[in-house]
RNA sequence: GCGCCUGUAGCUCAGCUGGAUAGAGCACCGGCCUCCGGAGCCGGGAGCGGGGGUUCGAGUCCCUCCAGGCGUACCA
């Protein structure tokens, strides 16, 4: 497979060995910045100018003669323009490699790994999604699930073995809303709502009621107990219940084509006792205390006890309670336990079953606490690296996750517990409006989501909108859906993590520039071509020449997608492939405008290598979609 | 107070971990359909919050100031 960067990286190393540079001189090796200048370029010559104390022009020709001596793959030409070193490729090997290679690409091999990028060894755990079971799914939820469900595709996609878990949070006080909501109050679900919705709803008329209506407030705290409790009425109405609602967050998901390996309940976390295990660890090593006195006595608590000095007011409150004095472990508790879990380091396993296996986007598997059904030779967790995908606001009790790690003494796993930290979605002002919800003019620059205010963009409801959108174009409704889903997910996925996304109706809907459809539409448009040339001759293709600049262009995009994939997956960054997606689409679209129809192309030759070209386009593009969690489309 | 994040074109965002003349989309203006699907392409104007510093070279690293967001719960 070709690496030409690499190769280049490569042969720039050595020749700055042979001139006496240390490894504190870094081959870099990049895109040229201009066409004119060639293919790839370097500026070693100014790092190197400093160790070997020359003037850096004389350097960067000592290196050019050096390279240009060397028979490096690929190069047909070392210049020099203003101290950088340049390499002209030889056309006539490199691009015939470059679309074999994008050709002969095989979806059930990981994408070679270029030179600089290695595939961690063992299983990253990604765990996303994680809504508590009171409400369907909203737009904060769906970046989150889609930042996660393209972090692990990326991960596979370059070598990476993955587990993906969906932590179910069913015990909070969330799940006792609903059910004081449909129990006490005797909400029900309108004709044809939803359930998922229906309980968005519920949770919203609950949470006002409570202004008003203290009484409520104590049934909570009695539906809570008698949750935590287990072996009862409620109890078991809170536990199908929210089992309902969980097979509407899948249903939703499996519209994005985002599915699990495992779900994990934290109610199971309770009853099969991964904390009181983990408490008993977390003891012994001293890393948590009993506080005697003050305002946190009886409680058990994570001390922070860096920096040494600080009065006891800052140890007090920089202090994490993981039990509660009423001897109920925090949310915190429970995901150290489940930290554990996903390392193999906690002593203890859950038990698993079989999930609705004809729920559309089912994972096969679910956590048990044991009874009935229970599967035999499977296996969880024991994980290398774990990646939390939840938003920035929780990076504190993230830290607290991994510091107990490290205070166990499991350093390493606390080092490879990864806190995927994502900002949040919220609304434009005009979004907002929309909503119903009133803004003043000068007010704030977003407005956030509010479940319990019931301020929020359901993620079907979206989805739907899309469709609507995109009904009149599409050729059929599979296809309008396919684009909509394409739509929604590009626009979540093309922010940076540390991106708050002012989510906006027009911009997440729109079907032109930078969007899902414009690539779906490159897509098509390359398979159209393909189509119409289908009796052509798939002989070894013949370059012309002398490349046309949007030929060039368009080889360089295909040929750094190995690259740009390996980017992504090392960095976690699920951006680096969608912009790299758009800017292959434009470099097709750019090529596709400024030649000739390859339909109409006498020259067989020619003929051929355009043919090729797309066909390579086509290839990579479906490539990069498929790993960003969209289907490639044939035609729109 | 302390911690984290953000500030790039009128608006929304990229910027390959320090490299050559900072790129897209939207909006606006002007062009391109006897041509493979115009959900497209070409052209136009305008920008790195301020100030220091390090460096051959800074949107990128350091310091500082300004503006905004989030966190710092016996909630999850």
């Amino acid at each position: 497979m070709p690496d030409v960067r690499g190769d280049l990286e490569r042969a720039v190393r050595t020749a700055l060995d042979e001139l006496g540079c240390g490894p504190e001189v870094e081959a870099v090796v990049g895109p040229s910045a201009r066409p004119e200048f060639g293919d790839w370029s370097t500026p070693a010559s100014m790092r190197a100018a400093r160790t070997l104390r020359r003037n850096p022009a004389q350097i960067a020709g000592e290196l050019r003669d050096r390279l240009a001596a060397m028979d490096v793959p690929w190069v047909r030409e070392w210049t020099t323009t203003d101290r950088y070193v340049n390499a002209r490729l030889e056309d006539a090997t490199w691009v015939p490699a470059v679309i074999a290679e994008a050709l002969g690409r095989d979806p059930g091999t990981p994408l070679p790994a270029p030179r600089g990028h290695t595939v961690l060894a063992g299983t990253t755990l990604v765990e996303h999604t994680n809504i508590n079971t009171n409400k369907a799914a909203h737009i904060g939820h769906l970046r989150n699930a889609c930042l996660g469900d393209t972090v692990a595709r990326v991960l596979r996609r370059t070598g990476h073995r993955v587990e993906v878990n969906d932590y179910i949070d069913d015990t909070g006080v969330q799940v006792a809303d609903v059910v004081v909501g449909v129990r006490e109050l005797g909400l029900q679900p309108r004709e044809g709502e939803p359930f998922d919705q229906f309980c968005s709803r519920a949770y919203v008329e609950v949470s006002r009621r409570y202004d008003t209506e203290p009484e409520l407030v104590e049934r909570r705290r009695a539906t809570l107990r008698a949750i935590e409790e287990g072996d009862n009425e409620v109890a078991v109405f809170a536990k199908q219940l929210a089992s309902q609602v969980v097979d509407a967050h899948l249903a939703t998901m499996a519209r994005f084509d985002i599915g699990y390996d495992l779900l994990t309940w934290e109610s199971d976390i309770l009853e099969l006792g991964f904390w009181r295990h983990a408490f008993d660890q977390l003891r012994a090593a001293g890393a948590i205390v009993l506080v005697e006195s003050g305002k946190l006595a009886g409680c058990w608590v994570m001390p922070w006890d860096e920096g040494g000095e600080g009065d006891e007011a800052d140890e007090e409150r920089d202090a994490k309670v993981l039990v509660k004095s009423d001897g109920v472990a925090t949310y915190t508790a429970k995901d150290i336990a489940y930290q554990l879990w996903k390392f193999g380091l906690l002593g203890l396993d859950f038990h698993y079953r079989p999930w609705h296996p004809e729920q559309p986007g089912s994972p096969a598997t679910t956590t048990a606490d044991g009874g009935d059904g229970v599967l035999d030779g499977v296996s969880f967790g024991h994980a290398a690296r774990v990646v939390n995908v939840i938003d920035a606001r929780q990076a504190y009790l993230q830290r607290v996750v991994r510091d107990a790690l490290d205070r166990l003494g499991h350093h390493t796993e606390a080092e490879n517990s990864i806190h995927l930290a994502y900002e949040v979605v919220a609304l434009t002002p005009a979004a907002a409006r929309e909503l119903g919800v009133e803004v003043a003019d000068g007010g704030p620059t977003v407005v956030a989501l509010s479940g319990r205010k019931g301020i929020e963009v359901r993620a079907d409801d979206l989805l739907d909108l899309a469709i609507a959108k995109l009904r009149d174009k599409a050729r059929d409704e599979h296809t309008a859906r396919a684009l909509a889903a394409a739509a929604v997910r590009y626009y979540l996925l093309k922010f940076s993590l540390t991106q708050i996304i002012a989510f906006d109706f027009d911009e997440a809907l729109r079907v032109t520039g930078d969007t899902g459809v414009y690539l779906q539409y490159a897509h098509a448009r390359a398979a159209g071509i393909l189509r119409k040339t289908a009796g052509d001759d798939d002989g070894p293709i013949t370059v012309p020449a002398e490349l046309l600049p949007v030929e060039r262009a368009l080889l360089h995009r295909i040929d750094a997608y190995p690259w740009e994939a390996a980017e992504s997956a090392a960095s976690l960054a699920p951006v680096v492939l969608a912009v790299y997606a758009f800017t292959l689409a434009s470099a097709f679209s750019d090529f596709y405008e400024h030649t000739p129809p390859i339909v109409r192309e006498e020259d067989p030759q020619l003929r051929r290598f355009r043919r090729a070209l797309t066909a390579a386009t086509r290839a990579t593009l479906g490539d990069a979609l498929r790993t960003l969690g969209m289907a490639a489309l044939d035609e729109v």
